[in-house]
DNA sequence: CCGTCTCATTTTATCGATAATTTAAACGTC
DNA sequence: GACGTTTAAATTATCGATAAAATGAGACGG
C-alpha cells in the first residue's frame, strides 16, 4: 500500500485549510486508512509548509471530527467502531429527515434548476469514473437540497455528520453500480421537490443513507 | 459597565481551555456583552499567559461557537439575531426531543439517584443565589439526563447547541423566580424517568426550553 | 530469558520575535 | 470643508528555535 511519505505536493501553495481538505480526500478514497498516524513532520514534508500550518491543519481536522488527537502523542485518522457508526447514522437520519420535512413544497424553480445542474454533473462524473468529482458534486447536491429547509444551523450540523461518516462512505465509492443507484435516488428527490409530500421526500432521504451504512457494517463484521 | 481590562486573574495558572471556560462564564453572566471585541493582548494581560495560549483560547471559543473570528481582524463575542435564535432553538428542540424519546424507560435506579443528587445541589444553589453553581449543575443535570439515551454523538451535539444558546440563556439567570420554575421542571423530569411514557418526558424537555427563548426574543424585539 | 532502568531519538508543545495586515489619524490639496 | 493620500499605531499571522514529553532500543541485573 501507498504510504503517506510517497505523496508529494510540490507546486501548490498550501494553507491549513487546503491541507485539511487534501487529507479529507485521502481518507474518502481510502489512501489514508483509519488508525493511520499523522505526524507533523510528515505533513511538513508533503506540503512544504512550516510547522505552524501543519499543526493548524491537524487541529482543523480534529474539529472536523475526522482525526483524533492525544496530548503529546499526536493525531491518528479516526477509526469508527460499528457502535459509533450506528450512533452517527442515527443522528444523521434524524437531522436529514427533519430538514426534508422543513423544506417548503413545492420547491421554487431556481432550486430545481440548481439541483438538476448538479445532478447532471454528478452523473457525468459517475460514468467517467472521476471519483473526486462524484464526491464533490454529491456533497454539494445534498447541502444545496437541505439548505432549502431554511435553517442554516441544521444544515451545518448535517455537514458535520456527513464528515463524520466519511470513512463509512468511502467504501461505497468503489462500485459504479452503487454510485448509479445513488444517482437515481437524487433524481427521485428532485421529482419529489416538485410535489407536495414532505414525508415521502424525508423517507427518501433516509433510505438514501442505508446502502453505504449497511455495506460498511457488513464489511467490518466479517473482518 | 465593567470592561474586560478591569478583570485580573493573577494567582491562577491558565491554559487555553481554562481561559475559554472563564470567558464562557463571563458571557453567561452578562459580563461580556455580545459584540464585544476580544483582542489577544487583552487576554494576555488578564490571564498572564503567552500569546500562544491566548490565541488558542480564541480558536477554542470559535469552535465552541461562542465567538466569531474574521481574518486579520480578531474575534468578537457572537451576537445572535432573533432569526438565528429561532434556528438554534428549533434544532435544540429536535435533538433534545429525540434524546428523550430514546431513553429506555423506566430508567435505572442509579441514574435516578445521580440526577436527584444533582437536582438537590441545583436547588441549594438557586436558593443561595450562587449563579455559577446554578449554571454548572443545570448543564450537568441535562447532560446526565440525555446521556441515558445511549447515543454519545447525539449528546455531543446537544452540548454544542447548549453552548450556542448561552447568550440566550444568560437573561434567565437573573430572576430567582424563573430559576425556581426551571428547578421544578427538573423534578418533573425525574418523576417521568420512573414511568414509561417517553412522549410526556420529551414534551417536558421541549417545554423546558421555551421560557428563556421567549424572554430573549421579547427582550430583543423591544430594543 | 525476562523485566526494568537508562539514554538517545522522535515528536509534540511552547515561546519570543518578526512580518503582514488593518485601522485610524494626520496631512495636504482642491 | 470634503476628499484622497500618506504615515503611524494597533493587532493579528507567521515563523524558527527551544523545551518538554513520549517512545523505543540497548544495557544490565536478576
Amino acid at each position: 500500500m501507498q504510504t503517506l511519505d510517497d505523496i508529494r505536493e510540490d507546486e501548490i501553495e498550501h494553507d491549513d485549510l487546503s491541507i485539511a481538505r487534501a487529507l479529507e480526500e485521502d481518507i474518502i478514497f481510502g489512501r489514508l486508512a483509519p488508525g493511520t498516524r499523522l505526524t507533523e513532520d510528515t505533513l511538513l514534508a508533503r506540503f512544504h509548509v512550516t510547522r505552524h500550518f501543519a499543526r493548524q491543519a491537524i487541529v482543523q481536522l480534529e474539529t472536523m471530527g475526522i482525526v483524533v488527537r492525544e496530548r503529546n502523542k499526536g493525531a491518528t485518522v479516526r477509526s469508527l467502531t460499528p457502535r459509533q457508526v450506528q450512533e452517527i447514522y442515527d443522528v444523521r437520519e434524524l437531522l436529514q429527515r427533519q430538514a426534508a420535512l422543513w423544506i417548503p413544497l413545492p420547491a421554487p424553480d431556481e432550486l430545481i434548476a440548481e439541483l438538476t445542474a448538479l445532478h447532471e454533473e454528478h452523473g457525468r462524473h459517475v460514468e467517467s469514473g472521476y471519483l473526486r468529482g462524484v464526491h464533490e458534486t454529491n456533497d454539494k447536491f445534498h447541502l444545496t437540497l437541505f439548505s432549502a429547509c431554511g435553517n442554516s444551523h441544521l444544515v451545518q450540523s448535517i455537514e458535520l455528520y456527513m464528515r463524520l461518516s466519511l470513512p463509512v462512505r468511502a467504501n461505497s465509492m468503489s462500485s459504479k453500480e452503487s454510485l448509479r443507484i445513488s444517482h437515481e435516488h437524487h433524481r427521485l428527490m428532485i421529482e419529489m421537490l416538485k410535489g407536495r409530500d414532505n414525508w415521502v421526500l424525508a423517507q427518501l432521504c433516509v433510505d438514501h443513507l442505508q446502502p453505504s451504512k449497511k455495506r460498511y457494517l457488513a464489511y467490518v463484521s466479517e473482518n
